[in-house]
RNA sequence: GCGGGCGUGAUGGAAUGGUAGACAUAUCAGACUUAAAAUCUGAAGGGGAUGUCCCCGUGUGGGUUCGAGUCCCACCGCCCGCACCA
């Protein structure tokens, strides 16, 4: 037996054999983060340097929801099956009740009836995926099993088993109600259940046809016979009642639950850390002592058969029980990789050591003042940290400041490419990086023989779809210098970017023009001033000022377009050789994150002390970034039609009279009076007519 | 399907609710040159008028506002995640 990945898994078969595949359930380890979600929840407001969506996402992952829990009496005497509802306002709309396949109730009929079998072992074709789940086309199953209605004992409801519920989340059994959820009444009208409203809007109250009516929680709607004797009221308020109603009558109660679901951490692989764990046929599952930890990897194991060669070496299951000694067997589960990128950082803190972490390393070197990252880490990886630092914290490997790990973090987009491909004789895929691939007329075709090959469209990088570059290419072309500057220019870091390396040349340009710039300044007198010295100083400063905000900003792409900027200012001053030296000093320094080998270069030439790296980052004076006149835009009606040069402190009423007096004003108002003017200082006046 | 994003010239992109297209790439024109390359200068969102003006324009359709690329609603397209890719 193989145990595949839900990615492995194409159209219910394996994507490598063929083969069928199953699911089944193995006995496997958890961590037992849902024990945090509260915690982990609660805490995501303390992360303010954390971007909102990645913190939005979280808590919509971990999904913190009040509900009703209650039971229905089965008619056949067996155990009442319990639900759990964030919905119990609409339990006057229930249709039926509805269990997952892997619900106890199926799973009892699943021994016994043939036709459920035959149903619950087609649910459990294919992925495990959530989106699979739900994307799947929704499939039921009556069990003939009935239960009565909690407000009306004659009210018989059917329970079916459905594709669509998931034992994971709540008790693994709902009431469908069709009228107020699309995806019941979607079930309902395939199998032909009735669909009952419960509530209809305040202005146009329609019956529900063939779209579930869900108004957001917020909105009062009317309600129908409701059985707290509500006439009209907001969801939530329904909710509320509810829940009340049901905790005073004592036949439900209001519960709180989580989406978060614990960790599974076993792997039925090779690569990964050993579970230390041990099997004794007396003792049961014992942990493995602290001395013998960290449990190794056999070197010597074989990949050649399908499976987990833990299973099949031939010793190193073998070991003595920790507990009584007597002989057991090694857990040859191995430990989910997330495990290893939970915690690393804590280990780096003292990377040598013969302990996990270093309490004192630890406490000088966390939290991470900087954490950086694709989106796509958003969720699982960040969350699984936040819960190991907590851990390693409750464990004493951690102080208590570390619980969350990461104060800053900044989500980088991924730099996507071109996929290509070729097919084998079993017509399976075969990935070629973008450097073996040549274009022709004909389209793409391999350097080496000349195959046709395959474009998939651009997909993030990855090792696995071989649609990588190395920028080699660009170092050794034009130095490490050009290769830094070009890839911080053009894009935001935040966002998804096309790689193409379109464009190096034209960087490597630009940053000859910049030393052959710095030539002709190193000729000029050092100590001559010139025509318009202060107006370049004032410059400098400006662009000390903006290049600073753009790195601490990440804007790279903009910090760079602001010494372009300068960089071409500086080239057409005609200051003295005093001014320029010094503007070109600071545009070294400026330029010193991206290039650093150019920028000591520079420094030198013109006679810096020391070197770039450790000089004094240039801090620029704040008189020095505003001009004594600002030239503000004119709308009339908030068209742009003219701009007016005025002193940066002129007042409002004086701004107006000046304003009123230009041309194309005087011209749209043809003599009429405006209603308003809108003067906003050092920005921009509205005229409105 | 659910959750989170993104959409601006030919291209990458800029723009605390305040002059849309900074800066750059590619392109075109000019200078230099016997010529080309390199270098330098300039043009450039679309359309019309052709020297200072007008209309249109930030995926589509509505809305809020004196003013919307930016905020709100609906839709379209693309991307990320959905717990065993890590």
């Amino acid at each position: 037996m193989t145990v595949l990945a839900n990615e492995q898994v194409e159209q219910g078969r394996g994507w490598r054999s063929g083969a069928l595949v199953e699911r089944r359930e193995l006995t496997q380890w958890f961590f037992r983060i849902s024990s945090m979600s509260e915690e982990l929840l609660a805490a995501l407001d303390g992360l303010e340097n954390w971007p909102a969506k990645v913190r939005l996402m979280q808590e919509n992952w971990i999904g913190k929801s009040r509900g009703l829990q209650f039971s229905f009496e089965r008619t056949d005497g067996g155990d009442p099956i319990s639900v759990y509802t964030t919905r119990p306002d609409t339990l006057m709309g229930a249709s039926f009740i509805g269990i997952s396949p892997d619900h106890p109730v199926a799973k009892a009929l699943e021994a016994e009836n043939a036709q459920v079998a035959a149903f619950v072992a087609e649910c459990r074709k294919g992925a495990t995926t959530e989106e699979a789940i739900e994307t799947a086309p929704k499939l039921g199953l009556d069990t003939g099993i009935r239960v009565r209605h909690p407000l009306d004992p004659e009210w018989e409801l059917p329970v079916w088993i459905a594709n669509f519920i998931l034992m994971d989340y709540g008790t693994g059994a709902i009431f469908g109600c069709p009228a107020h959820d699309q995806r019941d009444l979607d079930f309902c009208r395939k199998y032909d259940l009735p669909v009952i409203d419960t509530f209809l809007a305040l202005d146009n109250p329609r019956p529900v046809a063939t779209e579930a009516f869900v108004p957001p929680k917020t909105e009062p709607v009317r309600w129908l016979d409701h059985f707290a004797g509500l006439n009209v009221a907001t969801g939530q308020e329904a909710i509320d009642a509810t829940i009340d109603y049901a905790e005073a009558h004592g036949w439900g109660e209001g519960v709180t639950k989580y989406r978060l679901r614990d960790w599974g951490l076993s792997r039925q692989r090779y690569w990964g850390c050993p579970i230390p764990v041990v099997h004794c046929d007396a003792c049961g599952v014992v942990p493995e002592r602290k001395e013998n930890l960290p449990i190794r990897l056999p070197d010597d194991v074989s990949f050649d058969k399908p499976g987990n060669p833990l299973d099949r070496h031939p010793t190193w299951r073998d070991c003595a029980c920790p507990k009584c000694g007597a002989p057991a067997r090694r857990e040859t589960d191995t430990m989910d990789t997330f495990v290893d990128s939970s915690w690393y950082f804590a280990r780096f803190t003292a990377p040598r050591a013969q302990t996990p972490t270093v309490m004192e390393e630890a406490g000088y070197w966390m939290n991470v003042d900087q954490y950086i990252g694709g989106i796509e880490h958003a969720i699982l990886h960040l969350l699984y940290s936040r819960f190991f630092a907590r851990a390693m914290h409750a464990t004493g490997h951690l102080p208590e400041k570390c619980k969350e790990p990461f104060d800053a973090l900044f989500t980088q987009g991924m730099v996507t490419h071109e996929i290509y491909v070729t097919r084998d004789e079993r017509d399976r895929p075969v990935y070629h990086l973008p450097e073996h691939v040549e274009w022709h007329e004909s389209g793409a075709r391999l350097g080496a023989t000349g195959e046709s090959v395959e474009v998939i469209p651009s997909a993030k990088m990855s090792k696995s779809k071989k649609n990588v570059v190395d920028p080699v290419n660009i170092i050794s072309a034009y130095g490490a210098d050009t290769a830094r500057w070009f890839v911080l220019s053009d894009s935001p870091p935040e966002r998804d970017v096309e790689w193409t390396a379109a464009g190096a040349e034209a960087t490597h340009k630009h940053l000859a023009r910049v030393w052959s710039l710095c030539e002709r300044i190193a000729g000029m007198d050092a100590n001559a001033a010139g025509e318009g010295d202060d107006e370049l100083l004032r410059e400098t400063h400006k662009a000390v000022h903006e290049v600073t905000m753009g790195i601490e900003s990440f804007g790279f792409n903009v910090a760079i377009a602001k010494l372009y900027a300068f960089t071409n200012t500086l080239a057409r001053s005609k200051a003295g050789g005093a001014a320029q030296g010094q503007a070109m000093r600071t545009l070294a320094q400026l330029m010193s994150p991206m290039t650093p080998h150019l920028a000591e270069d520079i420094w030198h030439r013109l006679g810096g002390e020391g070197l770039v790296a450790t000089a004094p980052w240039p801090v620029a004076d704040e008189t020095m970034l505003t001009d004594d006149t600002v030239t503000l835009p004119i709308q009339i009606n908030g068209k742009r039609r003219a701009e007016i040069s005025v002193p940066r402190d002129m007042g409002k009423a004086e701004v107006e009279k000046s304003v009123l007096a230009v041309d194309a004003v005087q011209r749209a108002l043809n003599g009429a009076a405006p209603r308003k003017v809108i003067v906003v200082p050092g920005r921009i006046v509205n005229v409105v007519m």
